[in-house]
DNA sequence: TTAACGGGGAGCTTCC
DNA sequence: TGGAAGCTCCCCGTTA
């Protein structure tokens, strides 16, 4: 396991060094291209390992179970119906220290089946995502209009009980939920960045951005690799389902509010 | 000129 | 086993 946690602190290490520091003020994309074959192998690795663990009877003590603090490393399992489990190593390496001080409250909203069976990182303050990704507030204000952003971190008691998608059993990873979980995980901040957390918007790297398709092909095990063209036809398929619109903006789109919801695990806060 | 966007449509895989 | 869902893949036109 340590051996692990060195080597995903290395996968951070060398997408986050190089000297570029914190990332407050700099733009992602401009960051040098990421090694995903590393991420991949680490993931896959790794999945083997902790798969036979997760059948998540109870989520919320699953949970508790897989987060866990090591000398400074926070390392957070995470599992998509039990398919994908893995760890994201959040060490001092990351580039923004808030993410150290960030707990991650179990979110589970499984009012349907296992649907949203997976670590759903409920960031109360997600506003802090923005200050580190860029000055979202004076860079975009274009995106001021989403949808009520407060509406998300502050009252949540008047939810909807995430009507979604009313699925049972195991179903695959879903493109838009691959995508939030790379927006959750530091080392991919150099492909995928929050532009405004709050409404969801959200912005590919125009240099890295054919690597996360990359990765998400992967995922899905497809014959051939998955390009940023391809991965962009399924975002706009969500056009139509509403799950995620297209901003005009280049390379960024928003999640919907409800699959926001979701996606971030209200159920933790009734 | 180029990168990104947008959409039609056939095909594939998985789930129900 | 068939239908639906959710992409995947290819292609081509448009826009910035």
């Amino acid at each position: 396991m340590l051996a692990e946690m060195e080597t995903m602190a290395y996968v951070t290490d060398i997408k986050m060094g190089g000297g570029r520091g914190a990332w407050s003020g700099v733009t992602p994309s401009s960051c040098p291209e990421v090694d995903l074959e590393v991420i991949e192998e680490y993931l896959q690795e790794h999945s083997l390992e902790v798969q036979p663990a997760h059948t998540p009877a109870s989520p919320l003590a699953t949970m508790g179970q897989h987060t866990h603090s090591h000398l400074g490393t926070r390392i957070i399992e995470n599992s998509w119906s039990g398919q994908h489990p893995y760890e994201w190593h959040c060490d001092s390496h990351t580039p923004n220290e808030e993410y150290k001080e960030q707990t991650l409250p179990p979110a589970w909203s499984s009012t349907h089946g296992n649907q949203w069976e997976h670590v759903a990182y409920s960031y109360e303050a997600s506003a802090y995502i923005d200050s580190d990704s860029q000055s979202s507030s004076s860079q975009y204000q274009e995106y001021q209009d989403s949808p009520s952003p407060s509406s998300d971190r502050g009252d949540r008691k008047d939810r909807d009980p995430l009507p979604l998608v009313p699925l049972s059993g195991k179903r695959k990873e879903r493109l838009f939920q691959f995508l939030f979980e790379m927006l959750q995980t530091p080392s991919m901040r150099s492909c995928i960045w929050w532009v405004q957390s709050a409404s969801g918007t959200f912005q590919f790297s125009s240099q890295n951005k054919e690597s996360l398709a990359q990765l998400w092909g992967r995922r899905k095990g497809n014959r051939k690799p998955m390009t940023y063209q391809k991965m962009a036809r399924a975002l706009r398929n969500y056009s139509r389902t509403g799950e995620i619109h297209k901003v005009k903006r280049k390379l960024t789109y928003r999640f919907d509010e409800k699959t926001l919801r979701g996606l971030r695990g209200d159920s933790n806060t009734v």
